[in-house]
DNA sequence: TCTGGGGTCCTAGGACCC
DNA sequence: TCTGGGGTCCTAGGACCC
């Protein structure tokens, strides 16, 4: 069933949004900004050139991009959109098997491209810069994790013509030895630390450490990468878009909120903003969460940080009834004589908007946790360096249980049993 | 000398992605 | 003066219920 699968990603996909409009840009070094013109979220090969971070402040670093000719963007996120609904709806002509995972890429299923794979990837990074003006990256493999690995080496080294196949395994190999752990889809620096710990240092470590081992000290997500670097296809394509779980809207503020009517005003515009986009999906929710922050990066402000979660009798998409429950859990959060930097409201426990009626989204069928207990005798507990096992009636045999899965709290008691 | 075995809801935070 | 705005999944623990 499964065959190769494409990963198509747009190149600097804002700034080449905003060059399609502004030829002009083409060539220059650019970065597009997020809201507020906070900090830098895209970058033009040229502005990586330049040695411009991702997500580094603006205001940092305004002279150094004015003395380097770096040309600034706000961002347009209706553009973007836009723009992607474009450059999605040509890929669907060149497969039915699509899916749509962000903003600026999507994974393509090939089962029954044989072996023009590759000409129809030039083919269809072709069409998609004729008909919307976004170059994009093409990477092919059999799983999505080296599908990521292919797009990145595709983006990297034009050599490619920006597109690379990971088909076979010494070729997949050979793509992996040039990476690192924090370069794979799915690795951050904490996991990346943790695989560390045990022995896996790099991408190779991982394709070919024992996928067993790796579950049990690194959990099943860790072990699905794993074995999706050796070629067994463990996240599937995913055709249907599925509800959203929840809705956020929330905004920094260009200047600290010291007074609750401004945060009230604040709040309740968000309210309004995140029910709309629930009305658009057709969804009502039964649970909303308003929370507000000051400012983290001035550690030595007072600090102050919460949130509310409000519970709605019925579930709901009116604005009223939305803003006037987002108002009442501020009420009970915000707090005179801090400044506030930030707020939002999130929408939790959407349901489809037509099941209000029927009263359907009330009862959930799935239990949310599944508890197990035993009552014992007696435990007798032996506490070893790395392991402490239990005995007890109760329980057919001891349990062994290793020190880095205890939480802190537990591994503190654990030290002063050992002293004793 | 002795008092079960589950369940739900809520809050909070970690870790990752784009 | 100035550091984004969304999302996902997972884990853990407390309060409370029957």
């Amino acid at each position: 069933m499964a065959g190769p699968l494409a990963l198509v990603d747009c190149n600097n996909f804002y700034v080449s949004c905003e060059r399609v409009f502004q030829p002009e840009l083409r060539g220059r070094p650019v970065v597009v900004l997020s809201n507020n013109d906070g900090c830098v979220i895209a970058r033009s090969n040229e502005s990586k050139a330049l040695g411009i971070a991702m997500g580094v402040p603006w205001h940092l670093h305004r002279d150094r991009f004015a003395a380097d000719g770096v040309i600034v963007r706000s961002s347009n996120y209706t553009l973007y959109g836009d723009m992607s609904s474009r450059v999605m709806s040509v890929l669907s002509r060149f497969t039915p098997d699509l899916e749509i995972y962000s903003i600026d890429e999507a994974f393509l299923g090939l089962q029954g491209f044989g072996n023009r794979l590759e000409s129809h990837a030039r083919a269809l990074r072709a069409a998609v810069l004729q008909w919307t003006g976004i170059p994009v990256s093409v990477g092919i493999a059999p799983t999505k994790t080296l599908a990521k690995v292919a797009n990145r080496i595709a983006k990297k080294d034009e050599k490619h013509g920006g597109a690379v196949l990971l088909l076979d395994e010494a070729v997949q190999s050979a793509a992996l030895a040039g990476l690192e752990l924090i370069d794979l889809w799915g690795v951050a620096g904490r996991l990346a630390a943790r695989l560390a710990a045990i022995g896996i240092d790099t991408p190779l470590d991982l394709k070919h450490g024992d996928p067993r081992l790796i579950r049990e000290r690194l959990g099943v997500v860790t072990m699905r990468l794993a074995l999706e670097l050796r070629g067994v296809p463990c996240l599937g394509l995913e055709r249907e878009i599925p509800d959203r779980k929840s809705i956020m809207a929330s905004r920094s503020f260009g200047r600290p909120v010291t007074t609750l009517s401004e945060l009230r005003e604040a709040v309740a515009s968000y309210t309004a903003r995140a029910a709309e986009k629930l009305r658009r999906q057709h969804l009502a929710t039964a649970h909303l969460m308003v929370f507000v922050e000051t400012n983290r990066f001035k550690p030595d402000e007072p600090q102050h940080h919460a949130a509310r979660t409000v519970h709605l009798p019925v579930a709901t998409s009116d604005s009223g009834k939305l803003i006037g429950a987002a108002l009442a859990g501020l009420a009970s959060i915000g707090r005179i004589g801090y400044r506030y930097k930030k707020a939002g409201v999130v929408l939790l426990d959407l349901h489809p908007a037509s099941a209000i009626q029927e009263g359907l989204f009330d009862k959930a069928d799935n239990p949310r946790r599944i508890t197990l207990m035993r009552t014992v005798d007696r435990l007798n507990l032996r506490f070893g360096r790395d392991t402490v096992s239990f005995a007890a009636a109760g329980l057919r045999r001891p349990w062994k249980l290793r020190r880095e899965f205890l939480s802190p709290c537990y591994t503190t008691a654990w030290d002063e049993l050992l002293r004793v």
